[in-house]
DNA sequence: TCGTTACGTTGGCACCGTCAACATGAGCGG
DNA sequence: CCGCTCATGTTGACGGTGCCAACGTAACGA
């Protein structure tokens, strides 16, 4: 899904690459995706985009930096298949749900890069910006599921699609699971038995 | 709440440490919590330990097995806490959640690293054991949930707990919430209006 | 046209994981 | 009690990494 090589850059390349930074977020994401958020190496990245092995120096101060462009980039990316899930006709919260446990199924590496906690988003504002605004629409449908106490509602239902994520991306769950999961029927049938005890809320009865 | 140093080892120790390969569990195991798994070194294990840089190697063939060692002594001490838990005269589900969330906030570093999906439990099959007999009286309280879809409730239950526990590990909840977490307020807060939605299922009213 | 400056390069340092060769001494057969 | 064996620990080396310092290159505005 994700090419390693961003554009090959020929051995007589213009000395200026152009869109460095952006060609780096990618080569990171797909680096992540391959060998997991840990062994990812800026030399390899810079390796991978055909530029020496400082230049990625000239675009973020750290390591840590690079990699946290790549999870405010994933963040970007969540927040807009949230967009396109809430406009389901059907149950929005649910089809969130699917959304996020889909997302993680699809990039499990920048799932866990972006919720690993490797990366600390004290050190970088943009990120936990990014990571706000792709929660918003989540914590508003939740807030609407009528409850009568909304917080922990909306924290439980949190909690259930965020941990399901997890079990996921770290391969606790068998193969068939694990694929039911992926397209959102798993959450489902959790979802019919398992749910805000409020009264009515059985969906598509 | 790890002494970094188990025994300091002045410069006339003797040749053999005597047991190494668990001292070297116990200062890594400190060196995570500290620092996080994914910045812990091998070397720097040695160093605490005492003994030279390579010495770990007679013990463990690579920085990954000292990981996977760590980690599987951590599912030990969580089948401890989920066996003291299941003592509990009330809800025992609920205690083992409430276990569950209160060892991952008083140990993050070690819960990241046996979740984290850094070590692989496939090239660790000691690690996977452990981890299997740790979650073996989760799933047997989840079984008797009396629910008609007990894969699917247990499953639920598990992915709530588990992505709770992330929440706070990952450092995604505000300080009050996390406080609450740790004690299990919070979560007997969520069950309260968000669980099974089968009849009958609290115990011991 | 020419200087400023953003961008990229070369070279070096300390640290890391790992391999190979060697040193030590605990334990056992005699 | 001696001496051999071999598990255990040490020294030294190699390539790779993040990062720092010094330097080259060319885009661009005065």
């Amino acid at each position: 899904m994700w090419a390693l090589s961003t554009s090959p850059r020929g051995p007589n390349a213009p000395f200026h690459h152009g869109d460095l930074r952006q060609a780096l977020v990618e080569a990171t994401t797909g680096l992540i995706e391959r060998d997991g958020p840990a062994s990812v190496s800026l030399r390899e990245a810079a390796r991978i985009t055909g530029v020496s092995h400082n230049a990625p120096y000239r675009h973020f101060p750290t390591r840590e930096a690079l990699l946290a462009a790549v999870a405010e980039n994933g963040f970007r990316r969540l927040r807009a298949a949230f967009e396109e899930a809430a406009a389901a006709p059907d149950d929005r919260l649910l089809a969130l749900g699917q959304a996020y446990v889909r997302f993680a199924s699809a990039n499990p590496g920048l799932f866990r890069l972006m919720f690993g906690g490797d990366v600390g988003k004290d050190a970088h504002p943009d990120l936990r910006r990014a990571a706000g605004e792709a929660f918003a629409l989540l914590r508003e449908a939740g807030a609407q599921g009528g409850s009568d106490a909304p917080r922990e509602a909306a924290l439980g239902a949190w909690a259930l699609v965020h941990g399901l994520a997890h079990l996921v991306v770290d391969d606790q769950l068998s193969d068939d699971l694990r694929e039911d999961a992926a397209d959102g029927r798993l959450l489902e049938r959790i979802v019919q038995v398992f749910g805000p005890r409020t009264a009515g809320v059985r969906r598509r009865p």
